[in-house]
DNA sequence: ATTAGCACTCAAAAGAACGAAGTGCTAATT
DNA sequence: AATTAGCACTTCGTTCTTTTGAGTGCTAAT
């Protein structure tokens, strides 16, 4: 591929990526200024097409880009510094928001890359078997309202409520917050499993009244632990791929799926962005949407993942540079934090 | 209007809110049962047409229920025990999931109602100025994070967290929890403005890096107080009225509207099912729509607003049925609660 | 190696023809 | 007087046909 094709794969792509639109070789060289004739270009077509970069949608029309040409648009052609001073000062003033829970920060990286990139967006926390419990606390709030509080090492504070029909005692507190501490703390943030029920039952002698809802609920905690956060679907509509219906339903669909949703967002590698166009994606509901993952952290510990969902013909350039400037913004930002905390002990 | 005119303006509704097309005179005789022949009927039709109730789409087409047609069919024509034993055991099942949180029940109140009309719902908490704090609490969990928990006279427990670069004492958080319960315990549930602000600032000399942050986080608390929660709007997409994308986006738009959802939500009588109709919607976004709404309370304590957005031609009948039950069981069984509480004490 | 020129292809838009679904009205019937 | 059968008339949507225009591929000239 020389450098000639490579300008001319990356005007049709960029152009298409703009327009939604086949792209025909008079439009790339009146728009973007190639010193050829439509003709040399549509010479040049014709290989990219037969080398399989791109395709027609019927023999007389305009070129539209594969697969193929996508993976190549995203692995060598991207731009990564496709972001403006503005984003950027967006970007750092939403973040810098003051948040206090792990979770309030990721959900606004993700509606902020929601709101610049323009595509949908999506969310999850670090897997909850990751998460060690740091602390469980009970709190009586009036006299028959229970406070539970989990906190777990990366900083996740998960908290419910239990109303009692009588009274609770701050010595029944104390001897909950003992127990479950000694029990739970360390652990990671799982189920409460039925020996772990009877033992708990065996050493307290609580009527199982108060006990029971207590283990209900924290373990309604763990499973919400997990819980997706979807941002922007709405902007989708927008886009001229939904203007059958019946994609624009099926999209909604997939997004409506939990499982499909967490096993994207699971596979990727740490520490890079991950990029899965069309038929690359694991499942096929999603083969003609593509998907782009990071997983943000704070130093090596990882605090979850932030997706993009959109067409194949997405902005790579754009929602590339603009995830990376996040992830670098979280991970910075935060790290700082943590050392000014450092260093005042 | 006659019986006669009654029954068949109620038959083309009825049909109407079935099929979403226009409605012909044969096909009210067959499907309804008429004992007149379809010429008679459509006598009545024009006669009906010509009074305002109906209208035609074109000149030779069936007809369509008119705004003044919804109207009517609502005040005199709707069945009020439009709902199977089925719905009202699943309704009741699914209000009867040991819930701690007064929020938490208006949540599984909305899904419940979307899940059994299909329409879109949402729902708002009760005002913020009409709470009243009922006790604030400050909790230390570990040395640095800071945790306030709200507690309102109606049940709602709102928390949020703070984290500190350096040590809380124990014996602050006794100052703090001193100091605002005295001054805000009993008040409505409203930022902290100003004055109040230099006050507390006064009375504790902590700086303001502890103060600080403390009422920001009340005052945002204060805010999320009346968030809107959205049920089932890709349901919504379902129906034939959307088959238009343009009409789609426009619903999907109103929905993200945050204050005209809160206008809405907002009017409407206490203790009784309000019924807007097209045009009779205050906002002129929601004149393709039909929204009905409903406060829900346990007692004489307003506890929110649940309300259903669809096309106007939306089944009146088992939405007004299916609100009017779930009201009652909210309202019975808390109460009930509530009471059995009282002759424990 | 590049480009002008032109025949050819195909999709999308515009137009024409037709059938189906309904109404409204008149005249016949109960 | 109320109801109904019967039929002309209207309009929509569908299908089939024609036209238009954007775009390519190839050949021959530069």
């Amino acid at each position: 591929m020389d450098e000639r094709k490579k300008k001319i794969l990356q005007a049709v792509i960029d152009e298409y990526i703009n327009t939604a639109e086949p792209v025909s070789s008079s439009a790339l060289v009146e728009k973007y200024e190639l010193k050829y004739s439509s003709a040399t270009v549509r010479n040049e077509l014709a290989e990219l097409e037969k080398n399989g970069y791109l395709d027609k949608t019927h023999t007389s029309s305009g070129r539209v880009p594969s697969e193929k040409g996508y993976r190549f648009y995203v692995d060598e052609l991207v731009k990564e510094d496709d972001i403006s001073l503005e984003e950027m000062k967006y970007i750092q003033s939403k973040l810098s928001t003051k948040v206090n829970e792990i979770e309030d920060l990721a959900k606004i990286a993700t509606t902020t890359l929601s709101e610049i990139t323009h595509y949908t967006t999506v969310a999850i926390g670090p897997k909850p078997e990751k998460q060690l419990i740091e602390e469980i606390k009970f709190i009586l709030l009036g006299n028959r309202m229970l406070m539970i509080v989990i906190v777990t090492d990366s900083g996740l504070v998960k908290e419910t409520i239990i109303k009692y029909d009588k009274d609770v005692l701050q010595s029944q507190i104390e001897t909950l917050n003992n127990l479950f501490n000694t029990k739970l703390k360390g652990k990671p943030l799982s189920k409460i499993d039925k020996p772990m029920e009877e033992y708990i039952l065996d050493e307290i002698n609580y009527s199982i009244d108060v006990i029971k809802p207590i283990i209900d609920q924290i373990n309604r905690i763990v499973e919400e632990a997990d819980k997706i956060y979807l941002e922007g679907t709405n902007r989708s509509f927008d886009l001229p791929e939904f203007k059958s219906l019946e994609l624009a339903k099926n999209f909604v669909n997939v997004l409506d799926e939990k499982e499909v949703m967490l096993d994207i967002l699971d596979s990727g590698v740490a520490k890079d962005i991950n990029v899965y166009i069309g038929d690359e994606n694991d499942k096929k509901e999603l083969k003609d949407f593509s998907v782009v993952t990071f997983k943000h952290s704070i130093g090596d510990r990882e605090l979850g993942t932030i997706g993009i969902i959109g067409p194949k013909r997405m902005n790579y350039s754009k929602v590339i540079s603009v995830m990376k400037y996040i992830s670098k913004r979280i991970n910075q930002d935060k790290q700082n934090e943590k050392k000014d905390n450092k260093e005042e002990d």
